[in-house]
DNA sequence: AAAATAGTGTCTATGAGACACTATAGT
DNA sequence: ACTATAGTGTCTCATAGACACTATTTT
């Protein structure tokens, strides 16, 4: 159990679990968190939907895997991936011991996997049925309001990404990352409170985001409303992630 | 990379990396942060000291593998353990590539670690050279004050425990578990202000804290202090972790 | 002009910090 | 009585919420 004084130890030699990353890739539209999932086959996992995964190949980086894997199964490069959790119950797959090391990214909306027809995939609605950071596992819907089964423990992962999204959309630049380079601050609340799952108060919510320092006006304005556009701002330098 | 749909894979066909668990086991005592380091004795690390730590077995849950290294080298049971984060650069350990799952650990210093002299061991001191949650690696000192070389990336994994505690501390009932079951205000003011590495304002810190109904009143008074004895409080019933 | 949302100014309520004061143990 | 810290009351200041008002675009 305990590394020895051997010069080159084999630890292959012990018998040990497997190391898989998970993302949960997340946007916000049309007022509702959605999330990339693929359908897994294999007939243990009674055709299941999962989070795109993959195992952490020998003298890899978890945190490059975790890039391949949105690369692979997103087609996405470039986002915002933070690591989450590490879950490692022997029970959470059915076919042997794998550990998850979960991460979750945050795309604009327009950036959102684009995939191919061809692949089976679907970008679900996330419905939370519990109220500030109280946590818990979350329930998906596909695009027609059927609710979806999640394999693993995936709906408990989601439901702590969502945990965490709530707790550090105060205080980090999380926020941005779900939007387009230029945003307004209207659509930067409604991200807010989509995520947090509440309303906010539109004039203290516009005070404390210019006092943040996190973001700054470009002097442009939206086009094509049917109302007085809004000035766009976008992430200040020195707030870069 | 992906799994199939072969009925029971063999996933121990594929090269992988080990999985360890390493713990932060910490307190607090006159004044300052401390941690147990025990010492590597592997001619590849110099030396150094590290966190007490183990491989993950096949088919334990890593979290029962963080209680039984905290048992198997400090001898303790039953404390607050926390996961913190996932390391798992190829280049963290010269040896090999070893994915370690970190945690913190808890305890009052009057039941820290009891290890007979006879086990090397040391109770080093954590310096933070850092201010509020800005992060990055603290430095580790032996009870003469010497500074101790920190094998792997332990020295970062430290400064990310603390961080971690400044964030939570204010939200989550951690300051008492630093603590003995009954307290005065006092004594979890100190706490609190090692932690964050600041002074706090009385007032408003016995108000916050009386407030938050994370704590309550016992009735008794702390004995043999040369001043006026000040009331003992404990951890409220509803907020146990 | 009407509709709809952007953006501003001001009042109020709340909570933190500052400070002065009283209370009570041991010596 | 003296010392040191516990604990309380009150004032001030900063910030969030509420609300009223003005501004500016498209139709």
């Amino acid at each position: 159990m305990s590394p020895h004084s051997t010069r080159k130890p084999d630890f292959s030699a012990y018998p040990r679990p497997s190391v898989a990353v998970d993302v949960a890739l997340l946007t916000v539209h049309e007022g509702q968190l959605r999330v990339l999932l693929l359908p897994r086959e294999e007939p243990d996992l009674g055709g299941a939907w999962a989070l795109p995964g993959g195992f952490v190949r020998l003298d890899e980086d978890p945190d490059d895997a975790a890039r391949r894997v949105l690369a692979a199964k997103a087609g996405l490069e470039g986002v915002f991936l933070e690591q989450l959790y590490t879950f490692g119950s022997p029970e959470r797959d059915p076919r042997g011991h794998v550990i998850s090391i979960t991460y979750y990214a945050l795309v604009d909306h327009r950036r959102f996997a684009r995939l191919s027809p061809a692949v089976r995939h679907v970008v679900a609605t996330l419905e939370v049925p519990w109220e500030g950071e109280a946590g818990g596992p979350v329930i998906a819907r596909d695009p027609e309001g059927r609710v979806l089964s999640l394999a693993f423990d995936h709906a408990a992962i989601l439901g702590m990404v969502v945990k965490r999204l709530r707790g550090k959309l105060d205080y980090a630049a999380l926020g941005f990352q779900l939007l387009p380079r230029r945003f307004t601050l209207r659509e930067l609340q409604t991200v807010h409170e989509v995520v947090l799952g509440r309303e906010l108060n539109k004039d203290s919510f516009r005070r404390r985001m210019l006092a943040s320092g996190l973001i700054e006006p470009t002097g442009e304005l939206e086009r094509d409303v049917l109302h007085r556009p809004a000035e766009l701002y976008r992430i200040s330098r020195q707030s870069a992630v």
